[in-house]
DNA sequence: CATGAATGAGCGTTCATTCAT
DNA sequence: TATGAATGAACGCTCATTCAT
């Protein structure tokens, strides 16, 4: 119990350090200084620096993917299918805004580890937006002529883009509620002003 | 000319090596070697290594803003704007494929510089998003209910993540205009399905 | 009696683990390992690294030298000393080839520590050598014109080296007492050929 | 030349240091220092700390086995070869003193690289012994009961531990000719008072 | 006595930067 | 201007040693 307390402790440390510095110019020794254990403490739980990297994004990350892909699977109407994983990833990027930092900026690294990290383990989790989008396309939802792996990567890039104004000194008025709206209404509307009657209307009802 | 000639090979070779290794990674000599200089002559054009970088995003993303700036001034159609907007960032994107990785990865970095260069010179980048949004918003083109510096987040988000397909290996058969058109597709009118008489009654009950 | 066991296994895993990665390379923890003790535990019957070194030699070797030693007091004759002297080396370190390795390697460290065993005890060892030879001489069986000091470093240094044979992949297939027997047929009569008649007579009444 | 007297520079003064302080327990910057030059310098002429050692034994005793192989052609007696090869050595140790040091406590390190050497470029240099004395036996002048390997291995065994003699603070007053001298005669004709007449009369005349 | 998790001093090595030529 | 050899500060990592259990 008290290793497990040790592993995760550094893990949170290495996420808030990396963020605040980034992962080159995050040094050993202030991960061990923030996690409050002595330099060579990290080495008992992580081989070298990269794989405290790596581990970050395992474990973080891995139970965001666990808990959307868990909650997804209740739901069959591919709108609410991405209103939650917006919403969840939004809620997860708030309550660990160091780590939606990390992701922004490290998660794009060339190195090979990280990269392979984001081809397979990673992939999965944005090749979710794809499906749904296919599955909403597939039940006339959905328009045909969207283009579902191009539209998950707009989706995502949005997603992630916004994920960060929690971290940002101006914008942190904003709940998860607010901003996944804004990006549902646009994802699923886009901006044009509904002209019509019939869209005024819709819209209204559906607020 | 000689010199400027060594400036430029110098951004050039620093913007390929960048992109290739990252800049923690990449060496003074890695960018002395590509652009054929001895290390030492990169010292004569920068003051150091975040210098180039720097300048990399001072000179290439200037580029970039001034011609899209320009073109923009010539069109008062707020869809066409963002159309152009999109296509210029997309059209340049694909001719320097380097560059678009070095944005995505290194213009995010939490160095002091390079984030004074995000808020200040690339912010007026993106806020000409929110700009035209504002502008759809006043001739009534666009909802009102969008907030514009959300929105241009999201959409600059998704346009820089689609930015790169042209560096994946597996997507590069998309034209610039087919994927200016679905980005706008989606973000002017969303993926819902296009709401005609049948559609409506569909869709009115999936609701 | 449980301690007493813990102390030599000790000593006989730090010989084993010296003698096939060094003294420096060798890491405590793998000394506990060949031992199945805990790190720990070294260092209730050790005070450091270097101690466990110095017990090696200090135990290990001061048996050679205890026994050789006694059997020497029992004979008179310098020729049969030699022979002694030689085989009860050679046997200790065909018995305790790891030890041979370590005497040969680590015996000669410039450490403060290591020096002054080597030029007390140890030297005791050799300087034994010295004292038949000057025997000899006195007894007019050796030759007057020899250095006893020197003689004594010729004779061990030739010790030392050949001790190590049993190490060698290639010749293990050699007795002690064949090999004492090259080594003493060369110290006392050397290598060049028998040519006359007393010679051989006087060589065989030897034998 | 200016970077050739670097190289040689540093492989002085580590061999300096090596000899003093042992291979493990010199540091870096000491060979710097002794160099005078950068401890990044010295990674301009040399991979790692392993490859200085290298290079010391493969330029340093490179240059030894040339001499000695050179001189040792021009010679047809085996008596004298072995003479040659002794003197070269000791006359080389004497020069070098920290060399000799360093082939002594170095040269014997269980490191698979040194060992490599030690098999390979080293033991081309032992085995001259070996094939001096096969000679010596074809021609009759050296005892047929003599087995060359282990008389080899005797041989320099004997002439590693006595080319020490000028780096032990009490000692160093022999000359070479005096070290090569008894040497030779305990190899030759062993420590034995030669008895007779004709012994004597024969050693007269080998002299 | 025994354990092994934790410590932190210490070193090999890298590489941005300088400067004599 | 241009060079590239030389510099030395800085850091990841190891491992002998300690000590709470």
């Amino acid at each position: 119990m008290k290793a497990e307390n040790k592993h995760a402790k550094i893990i949170v440390a290495a996420t808030k350090v990396f963020a605040k510095k980034g992962f080159f110019t995050a040094r050993i020794s202030d991960i061990a200084k923030e996690a409050k254990v002595a330099d060579g403490t990290i080495y008992l739980y992580f081989n070298n620096k990269y794989d405290i990297l790596l581990s970050v994004f395992q474990e973080e990350i891995g139970r965001i993917i666990e808990k959307t892909t868990r909650l997804l699977e209740q739901e069959e109407d591919p709108e609410q299918m991405l209103v939650i994983y917006a919403s969840q990833h939004l809620l997860a990027m708030k309550k660990n805004r160091h780590l939606a930092e990390v992701i922004q900026i490290e998660l794009r690294q060339p190195n090979k580890l990280i990269k392979e990290y984001r081809d397979t383990a990673f992939s999965k989790y944005t090749g979710i937006i794809a499906e749904i989008i296919k599955k909403g396309q597939a039940s006339k939802v959905f328009r045909p002529d969207i283009k579902p792996a191009l539209a998950a990567r707009l989706f995502f890039g949005a997603l992630d883009e916004v994920s960060r104004v929690w971290n940002s000194s101006l914008e942190t008025h904003y709940s998860v509620h607010e901003v996944t709206d804004q990006l549902l209404t646009v994802f699923l509307r886009g901006v044009f002003h509904p002209v019509d009657e019939p869209q005024l209307l819709r819209k209204k009802s559906t607020e």
